[in-house]
DNA sequence: TCATCATATCATCATTCAATGATACGATGA
DNA sequence: TCATCGTATCATTGAATGATGATATGATGA
């Protein structure tokens, strides 16, 4: 355990779940397998946005399809990943609003508005 | 649920895991508290790099710093962060190699080699 | 006070990624 | 066979991200 390529797969399988669109195809799918025109529907993402999207999750074993006629279903491909999403859940619960104002994931702009230190803002403003 | 900033937040929280270095970091952490330079031999990764990943860690609240004189130890914030780590190597267990070669999420030259359609692949012999 | 140690910050650069729009593919039924 | 529908592919583009190296900060003890 612990070597570098378990941390690679493990990395590709967080970043399954790391994006707001991905996330609400998972959601989509909790409640059973859809085809992918009621996916875009209850997303309001793009026909082709949805395609790669739901590309990247078979890809990463996250979810599975099968093909009916000219429809493509997809579902979760393991209980687990519920598990995983109800898990996310409970720890933002916790975590609350910290998260939402990580600066390390916004543009710069808004970093200086975020959670830098008052230190580098001072820093900042006095280059000003 | 289900909402949009609902997806924001949860897909922040799994970027904290998305990517090799920081899972190192967090497997690092599993055992116990560690101070930063700990770490940095530990995962090999360089300080600054560490400093920086800390950062989002913190920020994003998987872990919590405590400075001891000079020196600053960083714990996992939660116990459910490593269940999360846990949840994710059962399902890859199950996953197996699929998400290794996942083609969504490396260069272009290795999606030609890894798990692009047959189809795809002989257009692109054929325009060659 | 000063030198040193541990850590943090930040600008820069190369890479990766998501969204888009156009187009191709493949199954179906007329 | 042909038109159509549902889905997939792919090139392009702008934005986000990780690594690096240089430098700053802040605590400590001489």
């Amino acid at each position: 355990m612990g070597n570098n390529e378990t941390y690679e797969l493990q990395a590709k399988l967080f970043r399954g779940f790391s994006d707001d669109s991905r996330l609400a195809i998972l959601e989509a799918l909790r409640e059973g397998p859809l085809a992918v025109g009621r996916i875009v529907e209850v997303t309001g993402l793009s026909q082709s946005n949805t395609s790669n999207h739901l590309r990247c999750l078979s890809a990463c074993g996250l979810v599975e399809a099968e093909q009916r006629g000219r429809f493509v279903y997809y579902r979760l491909s393991d209980a687990r990943i519920e598990t995983m999403l109800r898990l996310a859940d409970e720890v933002l619960a916790d975590l609350g609003r910290r998260i939402f104002e990580c600066a390390n994931y916004r543009s710069s702009s808004e970093v200086d508005a975020a959670c830098v230190t008052e230190q580098a803002q001072k820093k900042r403003r006095s280059r000003l």
